[in-house]
DNA sequence: CGTTTTTGACCGGCGC
DNA sequence: GCGCCGGTCAAAAACG
C-alpha cells in the first residue's frame, strides 16, 4: 500500500512538472475564471453543507420525537411496575394509583381499556399521552389527545379530584418564563412570607384551556423565578411550548401516580401525604441540565395540591458524565423520612432550606412514588407505627430507586430524552429559539 | 378598537 | 363567628 501510494504520487508529480509551463500560461488567462469557479464551488459546498445540516436536524428532531414517546411509555411502565412491586398485598392501593395517574393523561375509562389490551396497544396509549406535545407532527394524534384531555377535564370537574402542580425554579431576569405558551395575567397578590408579588396567569391559547400558572420571585434570591403550572392544556400546543408542556406533564404524571394515598377516606389527612417532588438542576444548557437532580420534599401544609418542583437553579459541581446520575443519586439520598403527619405536615420553613440549598443531596423524601408511604399509611395508620416502619420504607425506596436507575442507565436514549426535555424548557427562551430554528429548518 | 395589564373587591377555605 | 390568606373576578387603565 505504502509503496504503491509513493509511486503513484511520484508519477503525478512528474506529470505536474512536465506540464508546469503550459499550466502557468493558462493560469494567467484563466485566473479570473478560476477564481469565479472557486467561488461557485465554495458556494456549492456551503449549500451542500447546509443541506446536510438540515437533513441532520430533521433526523435529530425525528429522533427526539421518537425518544419522547419512548420515554413517556417507559416512564409509565416503570411507575406501574414499581407500584405493583411495592404494593403487592394491597390491591386497593394499586387501584387508586391507577386512578390518579389516569387523571393526568387520560380518562380512567380509556386507561382501563388500554390496560386490558396487549403490549401492542401500548403504542396507541403512548400516542394519546404524548399527542398534545407533538401534535404538530400529526393532526390525528392531536385530535385524539384532545379527546382524551377533554375527557380528563370532564372527569376532573366531576370528581373534584386532586390536581398536580409542577413548579419550575429557574434563574430568569424577565417577569415570566418564556415557555412558548400564551398567557394572560389575571391577578397579582402579595403572598405571606414573600415580599415579591405572585402573579397569576391563564393560558390564552384556547379560551377553555384550564391551565394556569403562578409566577413569583424567590424571596431569598430574586434572580430565581418560581413558576408553578397547574392543569393540562386541552388544545394543540405550538412547537415551542411542547418541551415545557411535555416535561411538566410527565412530572405531574410522575407525581400523581404516586399520590394514591391522598385518596379521601383512605388516609387520615390528605395534607399529610401530599408529596412534593423536586427535580433539581443548574442551568439551561444541556450538560448542566444533565446534572439536574431529583428529590422529594415534604409538601407544605398550605399547598392544596401535590407539587413537583423542577429546580434548575443550583449548580452542583458534580461529574457530568452520566446524564441521569442525578436521578440515582438523588433518589437514593434520603436523609430524613416522613413519619406520617409529622414530616408531611411540616411547614415551609422546614422545606425551604432543602429546596433552596446549595445543591447537596440533602433532600428527598419520596422520590417519584409515595406509595411506599401510602402502604405504610394504609396498613398502620398510626404515627407510631409509621415511624417504626421508617427503615423498611427506606429500603423500599432505595430498591425502587435502583430499579429506575438501572432502567434509565440501560437506555442511553432515555437519558438523552430526559436531558433534552428538561433543557428545552428553561427560562431564557433558548429552547424556544432552538425549537423555532428546527421548525424553520424543517419547513 | 381589541387585547392585555393593573388593582381593589370579593369569595371560600382554614385556623383560632 | 371572625380574621387571615390564597385565589379569582372584573372594571378601569394602558397598550399596540
Amino acid at each position: 500500500m505504502e509503496d504503491a501510494r509513493k509511486s503513484s504520487t511520484g508519477n503525478a508529480v512528474n506529470e505536474e512538472n512536465s506540464n508546469n509551463e503550459s499550466a502557468s500560461h493558462e493560469e494567467k488567462y484563466c485566473s479570473k475564471e478560476a477564481t469565479k469557479k472557486d467561488e461557485v464551488e465554495s458556494t456549492k459546498a456551503k449549500v451542500t453543507g447546509v443541506r446536510e445540516e438540515n437533513a441532520r436536524l430533521k433526523m435529530l428532531l425525528q429522533q427526539i420525537d421518537k425518544d419522547y414517546r419512548t420515554l413517556q411509555m417507559r416512564f409509565f411502565d416503570i411507575l406501574r411496575e414499581t407500584d405493583k412491586d411495592n404494593n403487592p398485598i394491597d390491591p386497593t392501593i394499586e387501584e387508586d394509583t391507577e386512578l390518579i395517574s389516569l387523571r393526568l393523561g387520560m380518562s380512567s375509562r380509556d386507561q382501563s381499556k388500554k390496560e386490558e389490551k396487549n403490549t401492542s396497544s401500548r403504542e396507541e396509549n403512548e400516542e394519546l399521552k404524548v399527542g398534545s406535545d407533538y401534535n404538530f407532527t400529526g393532526s390525528k394524534t392531536g385530535s385524539m389527545e384532545l379527546k382524551a384531555l377533554r375527557s380528563e377535564e370532564d372527569e376532573l370537574s366531576q370528581t373534584n379530584v386532586q390536581r398536580a402542580r409542577v413548579s419550575v425554579r429557574a434563574r430568569c431576569e424577565t417577569t415570566t418564563m418564556n415557555d412558548g405558551c400564551q398567557w394572560r395575567k389575571y391577578g397579582q397578590k402579595i403572598s405571606k412570607g414573600n415580599p415579591c408579588p405572585r402573579a397569576y396567569y391563564r393560558c390564552t391559547v384556547s379560551p377553555s384551556c384550564p391551565v394556569r400558572k403562578q409566577v413569583q420571585r424567590c424571596s431569598e434570591d430574586t434572580s430565581i423565578l418560581i413558576t408553578t403550572y397547574e392543569g393540562t392544556h386541552n388544545h394543540p400546543l405550538p412547537p415551542s411550548a411542547t418541551a415545557m408542556a411535555s416535561t411538566t406533564s410527565a412530572a405531574a404524571s410522575m407525581l400523581l401516580s404516586g399520590s394514591s394515598n391522598s385518596q379521601p377516606g383512605l388516609v387520615s389527612s390528605p395534607a399529610n401525604v401530599d408529596p412534593t417532588y423536586s427535580l433539581r438542576g443548574p442551568n439551561p444548557n444541556l450538560s448542566d441540565i444533565s446534572r439536574a437532580r431529583a428529590f422529594c420534599l415534604p409538601n407544605s401544609s398550605s399547598t392544596p395540591f401535590p407539587t413537583i418542583t423542577l429546580d434548575l437553579t443550583t449548580n452542583p459541581p458534580t461529574t457530568a458524565s452520566s446524564g441521569f446520575s442525578m436521578f440515582s443519586s438523588s433518589f437514593k439520598s434520603i436523609p430524613r423520612v416522613p413519619s406520617t403527619s409529622l414530616s408531611f405536615s411540616s411547614s415551609e420553613s422546614y422545606m425551604i432550606p432543602t429546596v433552596w440549598g446549595n445543591g447537596s443531596l440533602n433532600y428527598g423524601i419520596y422520590p417519584y412514588n409515595s406509595n411506599h408511604l401510602s402502604s405504610a399509611h394504609f396498613r398502620r395508620p398510626s404515627q407510631e407505627q409509621s415511624s417504626q416502619s421508617y427503615p423498611k420504607k427506606l429500603n423500599q425506596q432505595e430498591a425502587l430507586t435502583e430499579t429506575l436507575t438501572k432502567v434509565i442507565k440501560s437506555d442511553p436514549s432515555l437519558q438523552s430524552v430526559i436531558t433534552t426535555a428538561i433543557s428545552s424548557m428553561v427560562a431564557n427562551g433558548n429552547a424556544t429559539q432552538v425549537n423555532n430554528d428546527k421548525a424553520k429548518n424543517i419547513g
